[in-house]
DNA sequence: GGGCGAATAAAATTTCTATTCCAACCAGGG
DNA sequence: CCCTGGTTGGAATAGAAATTTTATTCGCCC
């Protein structure tokens, strides 16, 4: 009632400490078990929670106005966020980011807007490499390093990826194919892929058409397909071999491809690595 | 109703986007949105869903009891247990990964191989964002921002730079042109660059001869010049009205774009909002 | 193009939950 | 022993949320 209501799940949970020894007897008991059972304070009902505690729903309410809330509600939204960020923080920790400093002055000069960037790329990249499932990776770097022949397919967005892998797979010497659908001939590069080859494709949100066409194309065809998006509901992943899924930071409404790069880069140089001249050249431009 | 309902979070999500296909229109919409935000199907209510999928409360009902659930709470009890289950695992996960990391032998494996560039290019961009000089940014971002047209000029590793600029500068509507060389006419696309315009080439080490061409040329017709490359000593800073210097990542012999693309990001978005057309559309592939 | 059935939206209903309130309770001091 | 401060338990209440019901729309087949 008194104090101000702790806003963020530490705070609260230094304040029950601190405050614990004055509180009564039940209020203790009901501290006791919120330290012992957060999860339990987020998820379940002041009925429920009170039923686990041994003590009445009511008396649930007096602990967290007891801390300054206008009612259990309030409390137990703490608790969500405290399970929210800890779980799968990724989207939550951007969006954040995000609110907390677009509106903040700077965040319109360039350095600014730089410092925004490099922030949220980094915690892309964090959780980029906790979140891909190391045996999906490895099929993909095993299809791509089997394959005769690389098929690299990218439109809009995503073509600086696939434009990167041509470029990096060119330095291992692996056989890489960027269909670029220039003068509208990707149809024709397209056509002589076949079941000895494979096929990596990037394709996100609004989903080029050109790019499905091209799967759809090698799916008929038998060919292995590696594909790099946005969702495992996305169109493209329908007919992939190996889906790699990944989410990149966005800001401004700029979606970025920091963590697309990174990964296509490591795949690239997992695949040198699979076919014996990862580390080979000095140089490259 | 027909079937049993999942009883794990795992299954469910499986579940979801095995039946996905069979689902009426505003179903898979909101299998969309619980595939990628579970943790407002865990905590929120079914009016908030709602609201943040773009449905009706009632559609969510439908949803929960089209995978055999009585209702949506049924439904958001499994939720809910990922949610609480992922929260005990994070600091596994975090652990794991840094036992990992001393583990050398792993190093040559794809996931070790990813872990290893996700963790360098972090490093690479908390660089960044402290190594450019504000001054410098800025006049980069005025300089793109007050040219009449922006000519885009990079090859081999530089090209999927410009290849993402030349698509962002294109989604805030900015005067771009992506000089890729395409049928040896390089010379031909550049011939049209004048003073009210401006050149953004981008060049590292062993600095391509048609980029240092093309800033030749640009030099001689007075076109202001934004160069991003890997030393003031190389022989394209020479030329630049302003020079933007980056140091991307190197690892396995292959060096990353990350910190580049970072930038090239940030100056495009910088540029939008000096155009005042910054967080213009919703959307961008 | 008109009628049929499924899918959806909107309103109405029911269920359940947080909260309030007050009587009973307990401890300590007169 | 009884009063007095605070504390507790449990019924009552107000409100919100899930669910059901009812119209309406949409898409499809004849």
């Amino acid at each position: 009632m008194e104090t101000q209501a702790p806003e963020t799940p530490g705070e609260l949970q230094r304040r029950i400490l601190a405050d614990y020894k004055n509180l009564s007897k039940r209020l203790q008991q009901i501290a006791q078990f919120a330290v012992d059972h957060p999860n339990d304070m987020a998820l379940e009902t002041t009925a429920t929670i009170a039923e686990r505690a041994g003590v009445q729903p009511s008396a649930i309410i007096r602990f967290a106005k007891a801390f300054g809330y206008s009612g259990f509600s309030e409390l137990q939204r703490v608790y969500q966020t405290r399970l929210a960020e800890s779980a799968s923080s990724y989207s939550e920790r951007l969006r954040r980011l995000r609110r907390d400093e677009e509106n903040a002055t700077e965040s319109v000069t360039p350095q600014g807007v730089l410092r925004q960037f490099c922030q949220a790329n980094r915690i892309s990249l964090e959780h980029l490499a906790a979140d891909i499932a190391p045996a999906t990776l490895e099929r993909a770097a095993q299809c791509l390093a089997g394959a005769q022949r690389i098929y690299l397919c990218g439109q809009r967005r995503s073509f600086p990826v696939v434009a990167y892998m041509a470029y990096a797979l060119g330095q291992i010497d692996a056989d890489a194919v960027l269909l670029d659908g220039l003068g509208g001939m990707l149809g024709q590069q397209a056509v002589r892929m076949n079941a000895a080859d494979v096929l990596f494709a990037v394709s996100f949100h609004p989903y080029a058409e050109e790019t499905a066409d091209v799967i759809r194309r090698a799916d008929e065809h038998n060919v292995p397909i590696v594909v790099l998006t946005d969702s495992p509901l996305s169109p493209v992943a329908a007919h992939a071999t190996v889906c790699l899924e990944i989410h990149d930071a966005e800001l401004h409404n700029f979606r970025s491809l920091t963590a697309s790069m990174c990964l296509a880069q490591a795949l690239t140089v997992s695949v040198g690595l699979a076919l014996g001249r990862g580390d080979a050249e000095s140089d490259n431009g």
